[in-house]
Parts: structure tokens; C-alpha cells; sequence
DNA sequence: CGCTTGCTTGGAGTGCACTCCAGCGTTCTA
DNA sequence: TAGAACGCTGGAGTGCACTCCAAGCAAGCG
């Protein structure tokens, strides 16, 4: 179990929310990055590029340099893949991780970034539901229409 | 007025569902490029493209060859922005178009590509709430640790 | 021990959806 | 009627988010 300060200090989330499983208990979590490439669904490329883009924190290595994810670094992988789907672009995500690796005097601004993405997705559902509606009554016209001859408009 | 088997010979979507206000009354409906770039926010650039690669329906063009837009393209440059914000690629769009042009006998094949459409779109929303759950853990816990002192894991 | 499979790196390549450019003709305003 | 602003084309360029490559080291198995 490690403290906030800790864990803002070895640059992993400090608040993993989700009370999901991990594959292996803490304390035995290694995993190489096919285990990693499974889990998550990334490509061993993407999981490397991450990396090299600063969008990751600093991933464990084996003796040989190999490297070793723990199950912190699958709770950041999962909420990236949650904000890369809300169509963040990878440079905010960064932004966000340089704010965590930086330390908890950056609570303001993470907040600040946080409560825009939110607002970004609020606005993204209200879209998609408008966009809901222009197709279920498109639907409905091509349901009708492949029902009765094709003689009336709407 | 044109009847439906009208609307499919020219190559406009048969049913312009939305009963919104077009600028200008059917009639007298003749755009230029740049009245449709004031309109959709899409670029000129854009809108010759989409063009180019079959997205758009043959869009009338003045003596001298300026394109000149009308209601139904205005309607159907509405449906292609809502599909492309729900992430619907531009080449399925492309194939809608194509069958919006060969004419009546296509309908199954829109009816089915559209209710694959809504079913990524709900499936998009599902997903979007599902971040939106973890966005607002996330803001509570820094809304929260920035009145108190950081010291308690959450 | 050799073989296969996996992991490493920097850098180059890919696909998508635009986005811009050069060089020219057209239309509008004073 | 001059000048600015707008529109035309084919083709090249851009930015993003990967995606792949070559060459080499490492690990597990019969």
C-alpha cells in the first residue's frame, strides 16, 4: 500500500477509482508487454510509442532491459483508452501525465483539464443522441418504405 | 415539390427528415461556395473535396462552372456532419452516397448500413457514459483533495 | 547447443481527412 | 473600368495516431 505522496512521486495515478480486478494481485504484478498487448488490446507498438511520447510513466525493466508493467500502469492504460475514446487528443493526454508526474501541486490544473474533457463529453452525447434521432427516423422511412411501394414522401 | 422517384433520379436523399428553416425558400435556393462555408463551417477546400471523392451529389454549377448549391444539398451536407461526429468514416459515407445515387432499388442496403450506424452510435454513448462515470470520480477526488490536505488515498 | 519465439531500438512508412498552392478566370463594388 | 474579392483546377503537403522495419540481444525448450 503506498501513500498519495508516494504514488505521485513514482509518477503512477494517484487515484486509480475503479475498483476493477487485476489480472495478478498487487505485489506480483510484473507483466511483459504481450501480457500487456492482451489486456488491453493495444499493439506492442502503441504500448513502446506511448512511451517514448511521455504518455506513460516510467514502465519497471528486467535485468536484460526488458519491460515489466505493474498493475498501476494497466489503471493508467485503462483510463487513457477511456479519454482516447472521448476523441482527447494525445497531446492533452500527455499534458495530463506531465501533470502527475510533476506532483500534487498540480491538483488545480488536472482538475481544470478534467472538468473540460467532461464538458467535451457531455456535448459529444448530446451530439450523438441528436444524431440518433436523424437516423432511427431515417430507419423508420427505409423500414416503411421496403414495406409498401415507394410512393410517398417524408 | 418533387416526388420521391424525382429525388432519387437527381441523386438528393429522398427523405430530408428534419423540418428545419433552409436560408433561402425552395425556388429560390442557389448558393455559392462561400454561403455554404457561412452555413456548415466546413471550408471551401472541404467542400470541393467531398466533391471530388463522391460524397456529394452533381451539385448544379452557374454559365461560367461556379458550383451553385441548392436546399438538398444543404440537407445533405447536415446528415454527412452528424454521421462524421459519430466517427463513421468518410468511405462508408462515400457508399451511402452511392446508393442514395443508383436509385430506389437500393433501399435494404441503406436501411442496413444506417442500422449499423446507430447501433455503433449507441454502443459510442454507452461508452461515453462509462467515461463520463470515471471523469466524474476523478473531478470529485481533486475538487476534494484541493480544500483538504493531501494525505488520504481515494 | 541450436532453434524458435519474444523483446529491444531509432527511424521510416501508412492511412485518414483534410488543407493548401499556383496560376488562372469571374464577379462585385466604387 | 479598375481593383479587390471570390471561384476554378490538379496535385502536393500536413497533422495525427499509429504501424512497421531491420538488426540485434534474450529466454525457454528438446
Amino acid at each position: 500500500m503506498e501513500t498519495l505522496a508516494e504514488a505521485a512521486e513514482n509518477g503512477t495515478d494517484v487515484c486509480s477509482v475503479p475498483p476493477e480486478r487485476h489480472p495478478r494481485p498487487d505485489g506480483q504484478d510484473s507483466y511483459t508487454i504481450s501480457e500487456v498487448v492482451a489486456f488491453t488490446g493495444l499493439t506492442a507498438h502503441t504500448l513502446r510509442w506511448y512511451e517514448r511520447i511521455g504518455l506513460m510513466p516510467h514502465i519497471d525493466r528486467s535485468h536484460t532491459g526488458q519491460r515489466r508493467y505493474c498493475n498501476a500502469d494497466l489503471d493508467w492504460l485503462d483510463l487513457v483508452g477511456k479519454l482516447r475514446l472521448t476523441g482527447m487528443p494525445v497531446a492533452d493526454m500527455v499534458r495530463y501525465a506531465e501533470l502527475v508526474r510533476a506532483g500534487d501541486h498540480t491538483y488545480a490544473e488536472r482538475y481544470d483539464l478534467l472538468e473540460a474533457t467532461r464538458r467535451d463529453v457531455l456535448a459529444r452525447i448530446a451530439e450523438l443522441k441528436d444524431t440518433l434521432a436523424v437516423l432511427n427516423r431515417k430507419i423508420d422511412f427505409y423500414a416503411d418504405a421496403g414495406r409498401a411501394p415507394a410512393s410517398e414522401r417524408r
